[in-house]
DNA sequence: GCCTTAACGCACATTTTTTGCGTTAAACTT
DNA sequence: AAGTTTAACGCAAAAAATGTGCGTTAAGGC
């Protein structure tokens, strides 16, 4: 059974599409976030503005569908030769690029939408990769317990980035993971 | 040394305030917050709109302002006898208000607004809370570290609510509890 | 190659947001 | 207590953003 795409995946749709997602980007990189609007993005990508407003329905989910297809990984995080070090070597990664202010700037855009989608479109990416560390602490006849590495050093994490309540280091982070695997 | 405030408090200037704020309190139980807006707000208040984008700069600051004010705590929390049963009970009614529809609704508010202090603010309550339980817990002779508890327990349900990454019961909660506090 | 229709462009209508300027009233001064 | 200063507001008009009807284009199916 094929799985049938919602939007035409081929074509003008498709570049359409891309060439918003470029302008968005250029246009968040040139200016003030708070002065980023929808007909300056379209004469950008050479649309009309309701073009946008039809497909994505205004610039709250745009934005948000930007982010959730940047912070989408690229790479399988890094193979350092125990569980622990693994762990340690993503979750410091994911911090540095979340707290970053692109990083904050993305995050406040997923859960401005009101797609309820996106937040958890972002949180698979982070839940993929924890298996893939379990995957492979398995293989190593160590244990890693995706759901409370998700628990115990991801929501921390975020809940700093998001609403303070300390500092956020590589100390803090360092002291999460020792917390959840002692030895 | 009297700490000046940097809005006016008393009059005219406090009167509109609270009827913006209530404003927005009735129109948000009474239409779909996405087709709620500026103008009608000010329409009910007895407002003219500028006065609303002058004072708060737009709808996402207003309405960040306004979840700030819902999300203050009236009362303390309950005392159970145990700083266990302390805990367990603010936090499975924290879980419920957050994660409430309403809750979500707000939580959303107060992350969007581009004022980082909303989104602190709203966290201080919560560390407040802890640390009432915390001094509570060393008066009977036990233990409770308050930002343990906002690692452990309190960001892992912010977590849930935000981004998902699996159920959310008493049950949950309970676990992040237990995970905390073993005896 | 023809047909169906989702997606787009264009022009226009509606709504929201911004801005200039006179007025009101809160806080300060004497 | 009366006068002064100025933050905050109301009003009105302009500017910008958002929504809509309709004809056109091109993707996917036949």
């Amino acid at each position: 059974m094929t799985v049938k795409e919602r939007t035409r995946l081929g074509g003008r749709s498709a570049r359409i599409q891309a060439s918003v997602h470029e302008a968005v980007e250029q246009l968040s990189a040139e200016m003030d976030r708070a002065e980023l609007a929808v007909p300056a993005i379209a004469a950008r990508a050479g649309v009309t503005p309701s073009t946008i407003y039809r497909r994505w329905g205004g610039l709250a989910e745009l934005l948000a569908d930007v982010a959730v297809k940047r912070l989408r990984p690229i790479a399988d995080p890094v193979d350092t030769g125990s569980a622990k070090g693994d762990l340690s070597a993503w979750a410091e990664q994911y911090m540095e690029e979340m707290s970053s202010e692109l990083g904050r700037a993305m995050l406040r855009d997923v859960c401005s939408s009101s797609q309820e989608a996106d937040a958890v479109r972002c949180c698979t990416y982070t839940t993929d990769h924890l298996q893939i560390l379990a995957e492979r602490a398995a293989r190593r006849g160590e244990q890693l317990d995706p759901g409370e590495a998700l628990d115990h050093v991801v929501a921390p994490i975020m809940y700093r980035i998001l609403f303070g309540g300390g500092p956020l280091d590589q100390a803090y982070v360092q002291g999460l993971i020792d917390h959840l695997m002692p030895t």
